[in-house]
DNA sequence: TGCAATCATACCTTTAAAGGTATTAAATGA
DNA sequence: TCATTTAATACCTTTAAAGGTATGATTGCA
């Protein structure tokens, strides 16, 4: 075999040249000589190569033994940090985690957690991209994000959903519209002003919500798809191209030319969900899960 | 123990991610599924780490197990790399020689054999210093130097002395000097000249050989200690500051200003011998002394 | 010449790991 | 639900290496 080296038989090489003395060697690695002895000529069979001259009062290296001391430091310091790197991506504190999340979680739990998070693991990469809750559940099958910020709803057993909060519902609205003097309205004032949503299906996440309150409001929405981006969502509010119906933790974004106005009844509400893969092995993940229950649970 | 690593584990390990299947992967290494699987448990074991989820139709690495492949791979690499490096200074294909010399080798039985050696060993390091005999055999038994070109003579049990060629002296004179005109010249005729000899005793070496001539003659020559360098020696005759004994090969530096006069009798000769360690474990050093030898043939 | 130091050798025991076969357990998928 | 796949477990043998003690060989030094 070609790896008939042994790190042990690196380790010992190292003690006996620092002592340069096969006795005092065999002393410091608390075993007999004899041993100690077999150990090097093991590792100078195995190499092909004489490391040492046995000259007696005083043995020597050989060049070949001055090159591998050299080699041997390098490996050994290499093994320990690859060691160190295993373990501490075992316990989480290092790697990255990828984020998809739709809607307004951004604008708190989403920061709050990663920040949160940052100082406990500082090492961890985060990468963060927006997409819709049914683009998130492809992504999650496909490990392309680790965890997603979804509205909840039924997934496949190889996915875990917890919800973490429930929020009202607000409509964006823009100042100079005629409705915008209230600070409430029912969803059957809005039944015909254009609702905007995102690009993808209406089945499920956010704008799957909205159909559905409109629906059982008796109307079906006149919807305009622009963007899932909400940033962009609000530019198309003031912009006075329609309006837009989405979670109350949306007014910690503050926009000129938009106002918010709560739903009522307030019992229609939408909810915040995390979901992962089951089989998740990354404890930067687990660690992660834990620090957004925490900021779930102050939010809410 | 810190390392319990084994690098044999390491190599199953990688063979295990490229099949990323158990039984594949123990058919490739040639033994059966279960001491393989064994080999990888032993493995998570040391590390105190879980490298595979073992989910059912497909294992997968975990987070720190992808750590692990990338660190695994470097650390055979350079495993690889330093049996290669310590096997190739073990034949001497790589390392360094220190030369030593005195007086007339390095016009050229130095370089040429450096030249030939280097056409075999190209990544060996040559570095090369003028210093008298007795230095030269200090710096050997110091480990300063490799291998000397010094003036035989008795030496320490340590060192290996081995005469490689004799040759006739020559007188280093200055054209402009009376003397100049003949090609032929008795040691009596120079004996109210200056002799230009190096710094350092004369006792042993190309000066005192030089010493050893004159006194034989009948009389205690006139030196002027001026340096060892044999350039700058050939500078001082041309200068007309004194005359130069030197081993004829110096024949092959021309320089102008500067004849050189056969002495007679010719049977006034002086050594070249090459002197080196006898405890050297240099596979380097034993190679360039074959060439040495080989070149001296030549040469003489 | 004999002592001290130092490494190698011989010979023994113990241990750990590798390797094998047979079987079990879990999970998928038809 | 049953067959198939796949890895783990149980149990065994063999082997290699580690460890020990006693002793021998070499060499420098007093």
């Amino acid at each position: 075999m070609l790896f008939d080296i042994d790190l042990q038989h690196l380790q010992t090489f190292l003690v006996v040249i620092e002592e340069m003395n096969f006795g005092r060697a065999a002393e410091r690695l608390h075993i007999a000589q004899p041993p100690l002895s077999r150990q090097i000529q093991r590792l100078e069979k195995n190499l092909g190569v004489e490391l040492f001259l046995r000259t007696k009062p005083q043995i020597q290296l050989t060049a070949a033994g001055k090159v591998l001391a050299v080699e041997a430091k390098k490996i050994l310091k290499q093994v320990d940090l690859a060691v160190q790197l295993t373990q501490r991506a075992n316990r989480g504190e290092i790697g990255q985690i990828v984020i998809g999340f739709e809607g307004s979680s951004l604008s708190d739990i989403v920061p709050l957690s990663i920040k949160m998070y940052r100082q406990q693991f500082p090492e961890v990469k985060f990468y963060v991209q927006e997409m819709s809750t049914a683009e998130q559940l492809q992504a999650l099958h496909e490990e392309r994000i680790d965890i997603g910020f979804i509205v909840p709803q039924q997934v496949n057993q190889a996915l875990i959903v917890e919800t973490i909060r429930e929020e009202r519902l607000v409509v964006a609205i823009a100042k100079s519209h005629p409705l915008a003097t209230q600070d409430k309205i029912e969803i059957r004032q809005l039944q015909n002003e254009h609702f905007l949503v995102g690009f993808r299906d209406f089945r499920c996440g956010l704008d799957g919500e909205v159909m559905k309150v409109c629906h059982q409001a008796g109307f079906n929405p006149n919807v305009v798809q622009v963007t899932n981006e909400m940033q962009l969502i609000l530019g198309f509010v003031a912009a006075q191209m329609g309006v837009a119906l989405l979670p109350s933790s949306i007014k910690n974004i503050v926009r000129e030319g938009v106002v918010y106005l709560s739903l009522v009844p307030s019992t229609v509400k939408i909810a915040l969900a995390i979901a992962w893969r089951k089989d998740t092995s990354c404890s930067t993940l687990e660690n992660f899960l834990q620090v957004v229950s925490k900021i779930a649970n102050k939010v809410s």
